[in-house]
DNA sequence: CGTCGCTTTGAAGAATTTCAATGCTTGTGG
DNA sequence: CCACAAGCATTGAAATTCTTCAAAGCGACG
């Protein structure tokens, strides 16, 4: 993996400047300033190290830089059920803010390395800069608006549409990392994917299977090419 | 219906200082005196009128008074799938503010009262009001954690159990606005209940009879009387 | 070399959808 | 005032999809 934009170990954050990877937005340079001195920066987490807990204070929110982070919630009878998938460039945990604790558990799929933006500096950033205040707004709304998308994906469609579309999804977030759009390695298990889809393991196993002979994509265990992206678009489109 | 906390027609929007129906937060009395300003109060909307279609500009955000309202995205073969609904005192529209243009179109259920919470006033004031600008994030927060969690729902459960949460929903919320929880008039046929959870409506219908016979629910068309509610609470957190 | 984690495949069973038909309520025009 | 259409809800029976249970393959790693 990593072909992420900073790489992981001796980095320093002025890549965030350059590439505008932990807050994706076009800020004045002069906030940009500002900004870099708030983003703490911890070493790499380790697959399966966890990044919050359930109940967990909220402390702040989090940017991968490169690898991959699952959020998921605990039921009552201690199973998980993941609520999402993270990627380079995105942030997570926004659901903390609302009652001050954390509502998913957030674990690293792979060797992952975050940014932390801290609540207290969130908040006084927002104080002083406006275009960063909306921009956090911006965010938080982006994060709705998916987990909408999502919802209305999950409501509606058969298997093969909701494979379809999670492989269209983390192909454009990787597209908008300037990462390959059309070749990757899926950070989750097949097990995550149905968890996530509200699938079994065996219905996601079979899906992929027959996307295969279709010719729709080319799948070595982690490894997908996707061959047909206007006919898994249109699948994932099309009602059953 | 309108046992809602602001009459529809003559309202004053001072309610919303005496019962926090609109901003459901604790305000500072002075922090409460400048948002009163910002709040504009239309008329109420009939059954089947929008608030704001999808492309529309965001224009700010809006909160329920009274009646219920649909928030729903239209997929590319026309239909369309809900992605929520609104009681009173609840706070929809977040999904425009992050690229300017809402992602669902908002429909009135039945007849309904709403206030607007302009963006230009909600900038000002988040600028100016730290606690209010906390609010605003908090609650964009809480809608997230909601969407996740009706994410976990979908992903995880059976008809009965989608049912029962929907309905335990419903209860909790109406409970908030200190309305009756157990007995309560739905705003949504059961169409759009299916259309929302992922059922068709036969399902729906066949669901409510065997929550009926069960003697858990008492059910005539749309009034509802929940007899059950532990056992619904029990029914609705196993997994399958 | 054997175990462990993950993936794949098969066959039977269960839940939901689909298709079809009927009933009930409401509103509207004759 | 009645009749009829329209919208919504309910019910049955057949078809389909997904899950469950069971087993086996593959690859990595100690």
């Amino acid at each position: 993996m990593s072909t992420a934009s900073c790489p992981n170990g001796t980095t320093s954050c002025h890549n965030c400047r350059m590439n505008p990877l932990c807050l994706p937005l076009a800020l004045q340079d002069r906030d940009m300033n500002k900004l870099d001195q708030v983003i703490e920066r911890g070493k790499p987490l380790q697959r399966k190290q966890t990044v919050f807990f359930v109940g967990d204070n909220y402390q702040g929110v989090y940017a991968v830089r490169s690898g991959a982070i699952k959020a998921a919630i605990t039921n009552s009878d201690g199973t998980e059920q993941i609520t999402g998938f993270y990627l380079p460039g995105e942030i997570f945990g926004w659901d903390g803010l609302a009652d001050g604790r954390h509502s998913n558990t957030a674990t690293a799929l792979e060797t992952t390395a975050i940014c932390s933006i801290p609540a207290e500096r969130m908040d006084e950033l927002s104080m002083t800069l406006p275009d960063l205040r909306r921009h956090f707004m911006q965010l938080m709304s982006r994060e709705i608006a998916v987990d909408q998308q999502m919802l209305a994906l999950l409501s509606k469609s058969s298997a093969e549409q909701r494979i379809a579309a999670l492989l269209l999804s983390i192909s454009n977030r990787l597209a908008r990392q300037k990462l390959s759009a059309t070749r990757f390695r899926l950070p989750m298990s097949r097990a995550e994917i149905g968890n996530y889809l509200g699938l079994t393991v065996e219905t996601v196993s079979r899906v992929f299977t027959r996307f295969q002979s279709k010719g729709l994509i080319a799948a070595d265990k982690r490894d997908i090419t996707l061959l047909a992206v206007e006919q898994l678009q249109a699948l994932s489109e099309d009602n059953r």
